[in-house]
DNA sequence: ATCCGACTGGAATTGACATTCCAATCGCCG
DNA sequence: CGGCGATTGGAATGTCAATTCCAGTCGGAT
């Protein structure tokens, strides 16, 4: 038993941070699916006690995983996302994207969005973590571009909030196709597509 | 086994398809980790030796299914797909899209998406027929743009080649945002984003 | 008519995986 | 010091999936 109120002390923090990591690293490498706790255990470390210990089941350690992989997301692009409020702004996103990208050869696509495509139809709670992760990420999106409108950059026809979604839809489905294609292009011309649809908004 | 130069007669034919049919339903549903051998025979109503007779393994079963899925995408798109030539069927296939979400409140995403963020990395054979299925599917959209841009409604600057692929990302992004939210907005302004990129090129 | 390969049924095999159990430590709190 | 819960190890359990085997049947070609 876990999950819920369960105590974690100093001493078990550490191999708790061990198992999701290990575990983020093989669901993203090979899948929920092809992640098998006996994987997880040989990665983290550690037996099998201690995974059902901290996280309950399978699903439990897939949640965890999901919360890890968001955090992880929005840590790293905190800088950047947090000031999303101008075209250089945009495009610097879209350029880190991209290298990181190049960095590890187009594959694994997108952290979040792979779990996504695995989970939403078999777990329901791992959706609605799901739902929440992208709507925080979504967030500081949509905050950068009403920032820009509000500064009178972009025109009152300009909608933050369905420009953020299509901006977050357009690194979905170019990481996807960049996954498979094991080549950049298609993310680059997808964001850059919406980046200069908001563009023409741009007064 | 069967695969390669494997005699498939008149009367083995309706099995084998009821097979493919069978399994790209319960894949596209549960996914391809979700779907197991037992689950499509009794879907099918066949025994196991008639799948492994047909498709050798698993993985020849999810490869026919690929196979199967695409040609079913493109046969179902076809009129709307060979057409879209004008602002007006970019429109309408996007509202085509947004309908058939709609009728299935949203759940299942793209038939080929799906299987491809679930299979890139783990399946090398998948992955080059998935290359090849969203190659299929991109190419009327870009023969579409060439055409406009041919009749001179879109100007020299625009790349149908790159549009087509934004689209399609656009599309594949669309709908995992839309499976994941349960709502056909994301789909809607991402696509739409894309065309009112397009857009901008008109003469 | 017969013959060969496609086709089918169903049981058997093998292995892996999720999960449970029990018995041991370990460290803080009083 | 004593205890209690957090923590750990490692084996055991039970299920289920992928695949194989072994016969049988069927239909078209010779």
């Amino acid at each position: 038993m876990a999950q819920p109120g369960r105590e974690v002390t100093s001493r078990g923090r550490p191999t708790r941070d061990r198992i999701v990591r290990a575990a983020a690293e093989l669901m993203f490498q090979k899948g929920v699916g092809g992640t098998s706790i006996p994987d997880v255990q040989e990665a983290a470390g550690v037996s099998a006690s201690q995974i059902y210990h901290y996280f309950g089941d399978k699903q439990g350690l897939v949640r965890a995983v999901i919360a890890h992989q968001i955090d992880a997301t929005l840590e790293k692009q905190r800088p950047v996302l947090d000031s999303l409020d101008s075209f250089e702004a945009l495009e610097m996103w879209r350029d880190g994207a991209i290298a990181a990208q190049e960095a590890r050869d187009c594959a694994g696509g997108c952290e979040i969005g792979s779990l996504a495509g695995e989970l939403v139809e078999t777990d329901p709670l791992a959706r609605e973590d799901l739902v929440a992760a992208f709507n925080r990420w979504e967030a500081p999106i949509r905050t950068g571009l009403a920032r820009m409108r509000e500064r009178g950059e972009l025109s009152a026809d300009a909608d933050p909030a369905s420009l953020a979604t299509a901006m977050l839809a357009a690194v979905q489905g170019g990481l996807l196709l960049t996954q498979i294609r094991r080549s950049t292009v298609p993310l680059y011309v997808t964001v850059t597509a919406v980046i200069e649809h908001i563009r023409s908004f741009a007064t």
